[in-house]
DNA sequence: CGATTTTGACCGGCGC
DNA sequence: GCGCCGGTCAAAATCG
């Protein structure tokens, strides 16, 4: 699934003076609505009660259109809401499928693992050698994290945008996932014991998930541009990390905390767990401005409410 | 030419 | 012990 393919992220907002809005009503009276209080009391006025009537017809009208808008918007949301909840339930039950009681221990420790997602640091000190080598119960204590990118689907580089630089080591097919896995070592620093694992998720191959195994031992040299992951041959793009990005931990979004929620309540997923909907919030605002129309209309409001004041 | 990616081979854990 | 499977290695290929 795509969450683009539910909801157009734009919003279709119409803040562009000249788009359809103001098709069917002139600037002039969207202009005199903006400043409807200073127009009445504006001695220069002197209108008719059959004008002001009309006004007040028009204003009703266009009350009633934004109400409409207002209705298809909230609609709009309550559908994502649905989807993304149908989604979260899906993952949720499809995880619990995928692996069966015979799968490996590392996986299954992976997820009932109680270490939380962002939790703690202190017991990953181990290097990459030593935790290969050191009973499985050793292995688990180290931090995992799994994040979420969404990539177009045709993006088969497997590369995604989180602010490290990675060298990837290996590539493998997975028995419960036809998408290739790839894996990926932190190549800033050559003690950094970070690896990741990259994969596109079975229900929606345009989410692409990274498993973080481990802890950076080095700021996050991203913190002066945000570079492609390994390197930027081949890249696309994915879902920019959020503003948390330059945290040490590895940074973006993160669903793995309402997949243990999940697990551990058996529940249908809370939308209110902030996770998703934030995600989409930041989609739509990055989307919005991006759009040129948008700018435009906001300096063209920003310019004529400056005027008008002056 | 060095760094990175690709990809087949190999290794080790796990279940039967 | 055998086979399956995930993870890693390393030589070859590719890229800038």
């Amino acid at each position: 699934m795509d969450y683009s393919s539910w909801i157009n992220s734009s919003l279709d907002l119409n803040l562009n003076p000249d788009s359809r809005v103001s098709e069917e009503i002139p600037k002039r009276e969207l202009e005199s609505n903006f400043f409807s209080l200073d127009l009445k009391s504006s001695p220069a006025r002197q209108e008719t009660s059959g004008n002001l009537e009309e006004e007040l017809k028009r204003v009703s009208a266009e009350n009633k259109k934004l109400t409409e808008m207002l209705t298809e918007m909230c609609e709009n949301y309550n559908t994502l809401k649905n989807h993304v909840s149908e989604y979260m339930r899906k993952n949720n039950n499809s995880g619990k499928e995928m692996s069966p009681p015979k799968k490996r221990k590392s996986e299954t420790s992976n997820n009932s693992n109680p270490i939380r997602a962002y939790g703690n640091n202190s017991e990953s000190s181990s290097t990459d050698e030593e935790s290969s080598k050191k009973p499985r119960q050793e292995i688990i204590k180290a931090k995992i994290t799994k994040a979420y990118f969404r990539t177009p689907a045709s993006d088969t580089s497997l590369i995604v945008k989180d602010g490290y630089q990675w060298r990837k080591y290996g590539q493998k097919v997975t028995r419960d996932n036809p998408c290739p896995r790839a894996y990926f070592k932190c190549s800033f620093a050559p003690s950094c014991p970070v690896k990741k694992k990259v994969q596109r998720s079975v229900d929606d191959q345009s989410i692409v998930v990274a498993t973080y195994e481990g802890e950076h031992n080095h700021p996050q040299p991203s913190q002066m541009e945000t570079t492609a992951s390994g390197s930027s041959r081949g890249m696309t793009h994915g879902i920019a990390p959020s503003s948390s990005s330059l945290r040490h931990s590895p940074p973006k979004v993160d669903m793995s905390r309402s997949k243990s929620f999940n697990e551990s309540t058996n529940s249908i997923p809370k939308l209110d767990s902030s996770e998703v909907p934030q995600v989409l919030v930041e989609q739509m605002a990055s989307s919005l401005t991006k759009d040129p129309n948008f700018r435009s209309a906001l300096l063209a409001a920003i310019s004529g409410r400056m005027s008008h004041k002056n």
